[in-house]
This record gives C-alpha cells, sequence and structure tokens, in this order.
DNA sequence: TAGATTGTTAATCGATTAACAATC
DNA sequence: TAGATTGTTAATCGATTAACAATC
C-alpha cells in the first residue's frame, strides 16, 4: 500500500475498498475452486495457470481470472499461480480457518449420514453435539458427537460457541426450532428440511440444500432427453 | 391451433417450437414453482395472480410470467392462473408423471435417509431397489424397498426399466459404478459424491447435490456477516 | 362495458467473454 | 531480453425487469 502523508481520504478508500461488492454468481463457483486447488495439491502440483485450471475445470480462463481478482491478485504475470498460496487464500475467503462450530439437528439417518461425513472437517467445521427427542437416542455417541435432547438445545447454544446448526429434523420442526435460536449466538442454519426459512430479520444467514429441487432438474433433462430421442426416431420416418 | 389447409409450413413450425431453448436460470427455478404450487393446492387456493404469487416468493411478477410463458400460456387474460391447472402443467413439464423408475446405491446412512424420505414419491419416482457391499445389509429390506447386492447393479439395471441411479456410496467407487451404468438404461445419475462426474459421452445426464459446497457458501457467508459486526464496532469507536 | 391481468416486446441491467497493456 | 500470463478494461451476450397492448 502507498504510504500517503494525509491519512483520512487513504482511510475512507479502505472502508468502502474492503467490501466490494461480490456477486452471487461469483460466490457460487468459490467452493469449487476450493475442490480443484485440493486436488491439484494432492497430485503435488505447484503452479497453474487460469488457462491450464480453465480447461480442467471447463470453464473460461478470463472467467478464473476475473473471479480470482474480486478478492486480490493471487497470481502473478508470466508464472501463474501459486497453488498453495491460492488454495490459502481461498481457504481464508471462504472462513476454513475460521474454527466454526456446528450442531446437528436430528440425529435420523441423514443426520447421522453428515455426521459421519469428512466434509465438515475438510472445511475447518467441527461439529459439536447433536440434537434428538428419540429418548433412545439421547446420551448416545455417533462417532464422537453426543447426541443431547432437543429441550437442551437453546440452553446449549447459548452456554457454548456455536456458529452454525444444521437442520437435519422433520420439516415440521424447522420454525419451531427456528424460534428456539433467535436469542442463540448461532448465526447460521444450514438448512437440509423442504421448509423455506427467512431469517433475515433475526440477522442470520440461511443456505438450504433443496435435494427435491435437484432431483426435479433431473426428472427435467431426462425429460428432454426422452424427447430427442422420441423427435429423432420421426425424423427418422420420414 | 388454427387449422390450415397447407400442411407443410406447420410440420416444420412444430419440431422448431418443441424444443425452444430455455436457459438453465429458468429450468432451476421451476421446481419451486413446482413446490409453492403444492402449497396453494394444500391451502386450497384454485387460483393466483402472478402479483400475488410474486409476493409470496418474493420474485417479481414479471419474472414469472416470463419463465411460465417458455412452455406455453398457462393463464388467462383478467383472471391469473388456475392453481390446479398450472400445477398439472408443472408436473408435466417436470416429468413427475412420468413414472421414472430409480435405484439406490449404497445403503448407508445417507442411501438410508433418502430411501425413507417422501421427496421421491412426491415427485413421481420409484424407489424400486437399493445396493450395497456390505454382506450384512445385502437381502434385507429398508422399508420396502430390498438392499441388493452390488455384484447385481449391471444385471439387475439391464433386466429393469431403470431411469435413474443415485449415487450415495463413497466417492472411491463413482467412477467404476458410472463405467458399469454404460451399457445400461439407466440414464441419469443423482450424484451425492464429491466426485465431479461427465457422462454426456455416455449419452447420461448426471445431477450433482454438491452438499460441501453449499456448506462453504454459508461460512462465506458468515466471514462476511462478521466483517460487517467488527466494521460497524470499529465505525462506533470513531 | 370496465377492470384486471396475462403474454410479449422493448429497455435495462448484470454477468461473461475477449482483448490487451502491464509486468514478471 | 523474449515469452508467458496476469490484471483489468471494453465488448458481447444473456437474463431480468418494465411497460403495454391484447383480451378475458
Amino acid at each position: 500500500m502507498k504510504s500517503e502523508n494525509i491519512s483520512l481520504p487513504e482511510d475512507s478508500e479502505i472502508s468502502s475498498d474492503k467490501r466490494p461488492y461480490v456477486s452471487q454468481a461469483v460466490i457460487k463457483r468459490l467452493p469449487r475452486y476450493f475442490r480443484y486447488l485440493r486436488e491439484l495439491i494432492a497430485e503435488g502440483t505447484m503452479r497453474i495457470s487460469s488457462g491450464e485450471l480453465s480447461a480442467r475445470m471447463h470453464v473460461t480462463a478470463s472467467q478464473i481470472r476475473q473471479d480470482l481478482n474480486c478478492f486480490g491478485g493471487f497470481g502473478q504475470q508470466g508464472y501463474g499461480y501459486n497453488v498453495h498460496y491460492l488454495y490459502a487464500k481461498i481457504c481464508e475467503i471462504l472462513g476454513v480457518s475460521a474454527g466454526f462450530k456446528a450442531v446437528i439437528i436430528g440425529a435420523g439417518n441423514l443426520g447421522r449420514a453428515l455426521a459421519g461425513h469428512t466434509m465438515f472437517a475438510k472445511r475447518g467445521v467441527d461439529v459439536i453435539a447433536m440434537f434428538d427427542v428419540n429418548e433412545q437416542l439421547i446420551g448416545s455417541y455417533i462417532g464422537d458427537i453426543p447426541v443431547l435432547s432437543m429441550d437442551e438445545l437453546e440452553n446449549y447454544c447459548r452456554t457454548h460457541p456455536v456458529d452454525i446448526a444444521v437442520f437435519t429434523m422433520p420439516k415440521e420442526a424447522a420454525t419451531q426450532v427456528a424460534e428456539q435460536l433467535t436469542s442463540t449466538p448461532v448465526k447460521g442454519i444450514w438448512n437440509f428440511t423442504a421448509k423455506e426459512l427467512d431469517l433475515r430479520e433475526q440477522g442470520k444467514v440461511v443456505e438450504s440444500v433443496h435435494m427435491g429441487d435437484s432431483l426435479m432438474t433431473l426428472c427435467y433433462e431426462l425429460c428432454r432427453m426422452q424427447e430427442t430421442i422420441r423427435d429423432d426416431a420421426e425424423e427418422e420416418i420420414k
């Protein structure tokens, strides 16, 4: 940063520069960069150009450079990008080293599938507890994660540094649980229920995994495919 | 449709009209319409205008009309949309009545979570079998879905009308299983593994649920939120 | 008929791609 | 220095919104 004697303009520059608008389109692509960079590291690749990466990821080199430059100049002209450095930067942007703590609400199959997944650890998220209404499960452990009673949820979240609540309980409970979390430090909901939640007013972020929507997109594509086959067959007859 | 005596121009019109380009952006929104229409039906609402629906869904009325008109004029001037009719049309577009059959590959927690879900039935997809390598599970039932040996997968898919394979097994197996499916009638892969699959050359559609990406998006938002809080605090000090 | 609301065209906005000067 | 590749600006492309004529 250039040092100037007049500090006022620089100060105001920082606060406006610090939060440049990054479009949702770019944000949604960041995790994909994260995955590919991990792959490159696993392969032992030290450096990569936007051109090489674009070939691998099936996107344009231009887009890669454009995306990365939303957050700063991570590359070097004539050289490309240092894989380790770029990965570190992406991790920083995505909060991998932020030490976020999560609880899973619902210890059914889905909750257990997530609890047993390496996904959280890979992304620096620490799952510290699970909650369920099932008396049979309360007190047990899934891996090394304790299953606690739903009755304790609110109190637990108030007395522990929980950042994220993962919603894997039946969707009927979603609204009520969301309410219980209003006065806790939980700031993010990772929602697997079909219920659409809007907690912006409570100052919480909701990220939903709409599995049903994904399935329907697949079905749509299958329909189009069948149409194409049928049309081609008709074309044949002609 | 207006009837004309000269039929040739009409014929060519149909084949070019039948597959109008529908953007990915529109396609990704269709399942959301599906969900809101189900909600309206459950509430007993018979008719809705694009304006009312837009308020509910937090999108513009213009977008709703634009989206729906990609597939045809489902509304009526001065009236709006008949909820049941529109729902039927959306179902048709999304293949809800196409009778797609699916198999789930991997009877672990995730596979079982999906098997027990109402999601498939609601979308007209019939899960007819599950597959696993675990001898303990083979021969058992999850709900009314039989768990079969992975060894039988290829043969089963060849002798049954399977449209969709759901990938819930460890990601290490993804490529190999995809290969096993090449010569089967399976045309769609619903992929829950972190492995990126491109099976366009084999004429298959892949729809992936990248849960890890979703989690990272949430973490990104949490980071931004914390930044804002910190910045506001600094602002306070000044 | 008058009012409402669609279907559709035109205007705007944003995101992607191309191009190239800067620079390692 | 010459070659390579970034960072960034400008051009293009596509998606969203606005507007309104058509029409129920």
